[in-house]
DNA sequence: ATACGTGCAAACGATTTGCCCATTG
DNA sequence: CAATGGGCAAATCGTTTGCACGTAT
């Protein structure tokens, strides 16, 4: 969590800039997204929202969530599972994600080499690099403590997770 | 396309060696599989095997699909636009993809060092690389050749793509 | 023979959308 | 007040599955 006060929250402010009406419904996903340090889907973000305000569908926060990807301000991810999950736009702010394939929690990285190798071999193939999809799945190696909770990757449909 | 002769395709002898009861449907879809070079969904895998024997039905595409990506023998791939698309598995013969934003298509590339430079990430986080998954998007430069065929990537569901 | 594969249609799970009422600017 | 957003339930779309029947081993 980062701010959660009274006044309106930073994706509020945001949608505000982009010239979004702003109802309850929109004020109320926004501070939750606001608040948000991980990357939600929709149904937990639907969660999240109506503790906050009973009177929100899922529906809505599906119609929200895609304005808000469309608008630049949220970044939609697929991390295998079958549901896309969201995260704020930090703009140049880069980052990438690895899975831990035994409870599906996302850790982030940064990797600045990254990007610039990914360019130039775009370039090399004749194309102008546009955006990249980079996931990475890793086992927590058995050194110091145990592996926390055993599995909040249970039943995904279809993992995306190759190899 | 590959080989296409009346012996098994290389698929079949594989499903054989995994000790796969092969049926007429399940020759076919070898075959087809055997003969792309590109990287079908299982809606074109369907048509194409449908073009060789109209005896099948999508519902044994993916089944087929599903039993020879868990046997090892292909892979699935997710390059967005919201159905599966399937290759061959070439073993460590690792390469990864560019998707050509105008029109979908797929370029294959290859680039060595970057799994080392992603088991040492995991490392440095303390994990063991499991796999990863990378997609890169680009826009062809324009400079030779005029673009190809406009659009086929038309009315893809909700592009997995990014920025 | 017997276990396994297949077609068909129904079931599913995530996401979208039509309709009609509620709210915002 | 005119334009937009929201709730609900029905609709979509890719994919899976139950069931009764066909086929490979």
């Amino acid at each position: 969590m980062k701010s959660q006060s009274a006044e309106e929250s930073r994706i509020a402010q945001l949608c505000v800039e982009h010239g979004l009406k702003m109802t309850g419904q929109r004020r109320v996903i926004a501070r939750v997204l606001s608040d948000a340090d991980d990357h939600p889907d929709v149904e937990e973000l639907y969660r999240r929202a109506a503790a906050l305000d009973a009177r929100i569908s899922v529906a809505t926060v599906y119609r929200t969530v895609r304005l808000l990807e469309e608008k630049g301000i949220l970044e939609r991810r697929d991390f295998g599972g079958g549901r896309a999950r969201y995260e704020v736009n930090e703009g140049d702010n880069h980052h990438y994600h690895l899975i831990d394939v035994d409870n599906g929690k996302v850790i982030e990285f940064e990797d600045p080499e990254h990007e610039e190798l990914m360019r130039k071999v775009a370039q090399r193939l004749g194309f102008d690099f546009v955006s990249m999809r980079l996931e990475l799945f890793g086992k927590k190696r058995p050194s110091a403590q145990a592996t926390a909770k055993p599995a909040v990757a249970s039943k995904a449909k279809r993992s995306g997770e190759p190899s």
